[in-house]
DNA sequence: TCCTCTAACACTTTTGAATCGC
DNA sequence: AGCGATTCAAAAGTGTTAGAGG
């Protein structure tokens, strides 16, 4: 059959993101991911039912913490939690449907509650992690065990989780790009501009100082977004399951620039174990077993024209 | 003391049910 | 009766901050 590609519709946004640092919020209850990814495909066959999904592997194996202006390693990595596959909603559909328009995972959703039961995707905070979106072709979600499978990621996808953000520069960016920030910074500014009136009627009232000398909305706007100097591109990626999964090991404990030199740095000691549980029943994906056992390349259910080497040609 | 995490806040956007017209 | 378009209320989602907890 064909060559699949895939590509990342909103690649200059995640490139902008990038170059600051992308950190994700993660919370209890569940958080989407801003930027969110958003990804084409082509080279299906429009006749056949694939299943889409993304998972998320660790980019390495520390932890970090924000120190006033950089992320910096604060030791090794905490053991994964069990982690959650997001099956695409649409699946499984034919290739002409996933042909047909961008595939959104805006709906999916991150969360640091290792007893989560929501099928929210589960990760650690303060760690690095690396989008992957698998292409299987099933016809269910529940036969994708025995189904060939492609697997895509990103570099400019690679992000930080936080409970809190710690770079303001990315607040600013997300400010200026998600419509909701926007509506609650408008709402806090009206918020603020009532308790500067409030004070200037009530000098004696005790107030923050921030509140009268720094107001933290202003400057917002003076960094908006400007690409179109950057040649930033949509790009079609192709980064091979089997190279997601080639264990990776620093020759020694130093202290990287979390954003530089990590592009081929999806690592783990142990092959990363996704679990679909989106799907409502499904308790076990069925990659596991294979993963667990036996490299991908290896793969008995892939045919050996569909392995690693089919998608990993860039137009 | 430092670091991480949680909950509450006000507003916008999205979603889905209800209604209307053809 | 059935279908698509429109309206509107409810729910979801957002970043900041203080305070709790380890």
């Amino acid at each position: 059959q064909g060559i699949i590609k895939l590509s990342l519709v909103n690649s200059d946004l995640w490139k902008a993101f990038h170059t600051t640092g992308t950190e994700m919020v993660i919370t209890k209850h569940g958080r989407r991911m801003f930027p969110h990814c958003n990804i084409s495909l082509s080279g299906l066959d429009p006749l056949t039912n694939y299943v889409i999904m993304m998972d998320m592997v660790p980019v390495d194996q520390f932890k970090y913490k924000w120190n006033k202006e950089e992320w910096e390693v604060a030791g090794k990595a905490e053991p994964q939690p069990p982690a959650h596959t997001y099956v695409h909603p649409d699946s499984p559909a034919m290739g002409s449907h996933w042909m047909k328009q961008s595939i959104s995972f805006l709906k999916a959703k991150l969360t640091n509650n290792t007893l989560d039961q929501h099928g929210h995707i589960i990760l650690h905070s303060m760690h690095r992690y690396s989008p992957r979106f698998h292409v299987v072709q099933a016809d269910s979600p529940y036969t994708i065990h025995w189904s060939p499978y492609q697997t895509f990621s990103f570099s400019e996808t690679h992000f930080t989780t936080v409970t809190a953000y710690q770079n303001n520069k990315i607040t600013k960016l997300k400010i200026d790009h998600n419509p909701f920030a926007k509506g609650f910074r408008e709402g806090l500014q009206g918020s603020l501009s009532a308790l500067k009136s409030a004070k200037r009627h009530c000098p004696n009232g005790h107030f923050s100082p921030w509140l009268l000398d720094q107001d933290p909305t202003e400057s917002l706007n003076n960094d908006t977004l400007d690409l179109s100097g950057q040649g930033y591109g949509c790009e079609e990626q192709m980064v091979p399951a089997s190279m997601t999964y080639q264990a990776y090991r620093f020759a020694e404990y130093k202290t990287p620039s979390p954003y530089s030199d990590i592009d081929n740095r999806l690592c783990s000691d142990e092959p990363h174990v996704p679990d679909v549980a989106t799907v409502p029943g499904y308790h076990s994906h069925p990659f596991s077993q294979d993963m667990h056992h036996q490299h991908p390349t290896a793969h008995h259910h892939m045919p050996a024209s569909r392995q690693h080497t089919a998608s990993t040609v860039a137009t």
